[in-house]
DNA sequence: AATGAATATGAGAACTATTCACAACTGTAA
DNA sequence: TTACAGTTGTGAATAGTTCTCATATTCATT
């Protein structure tokens, strides 16, 4: 299991090796995402970031959040209502349940429906690039 | 085999059941989306209906659009980029594939995907209320 | 056909999430 | 330490959608 800081350090080694800088407001960013457990959108980042990196502006996280979608390091989700929200991709890779009470986040993984996704493309000539599957749940009572 | 019009009248008496005014814009709107195999979005809805009835606003037809998809008469999609795109109801439920290179929606629907949704959810202590299942995909070289 | 009351409309302002333009600043390789 | 390309904050701009409000329309009742 890796800690936050290993984390954002593989993250900021990204960045070097793609010869992006890391500045002050990108290395707070970094470690706001690092220790994040939920799915924060660009605002909620943005307040986290200040508290590290007081000068970060809003611009710079939506700028920085984009760069590292590009290289990898984080997904960005658009889930029902809102804006986009974001992880890092240092766990496996998961779908989403989101509870339509409460709105929180759980996540899943599935083989047998990834496999399926394949199949139904492969049928029909197409390969998949990426999905998105969210399962939209309430409590069963 | 339902027609364009089958589909315009449904959905008309279900809005007349619900005690929801049928308008010319209204009528305008439903004929459009009875009569579109693809899934346009509200600008593209918009130029369509104008070309019926004249005076249909953009406000009206995005506010038709959320009034048809309370009572369940149309799905809004909001696949990956730019705005929500719509399609009528009175088909089976699918999922969809997107060509990412060219931009075309593929409908298709498998009952062993949905089935391993409910069960997922259903060992979560969830159940599934509605679901999203786009695979963003490329043609097969 | 006329009435009336609630509902719907068009126009444009407002709003939300995000990106852009640009002058000033800063990380990094030399 | 310098040089310069990449990055920043600010505020303006954009896209998509919703809201406000005065006017117009629908439709059940007469």
């Amino acid at each position: 299991m890796s800690s936050e800081s290993d984390t954002a350090e593989k993250m900021t080694a990204a960045l070097r090796k793609a010869g992006i800088r890391v500045t002050r407001q990108r290395i707070a960013l970094l470690g706001v995402l690092a220790e994040a457990t939920d799915h924060p959108d660009a605002v909620e980042l943005h307040e986290r970031a200040k508290t590290v990196e007081p000068s970060v502006s809003l611009a710079t996280v939506y700028r920085t959040l984009s760069v590292l979608e590009e290289q990898g390091v984080v997904h960005r989700h658009s889930f029902e209502g809102g804006g986009a929200r974001f992880e890092t991709t240092h766990e496996e890779h998961h779908d989403h349940i989101l509870d339509v009470d409460t709105g929180e986040v759980i996540e899943f993984q599935s083989d047998k429906i990834e496999q399926l996704q394949d199949e139904i493309a492969r049928e029909l000539g197409y390969e998949v690039v990426h999905h998105r599957l969210e399962l939209y749940c309430r409590k069963k009572t």
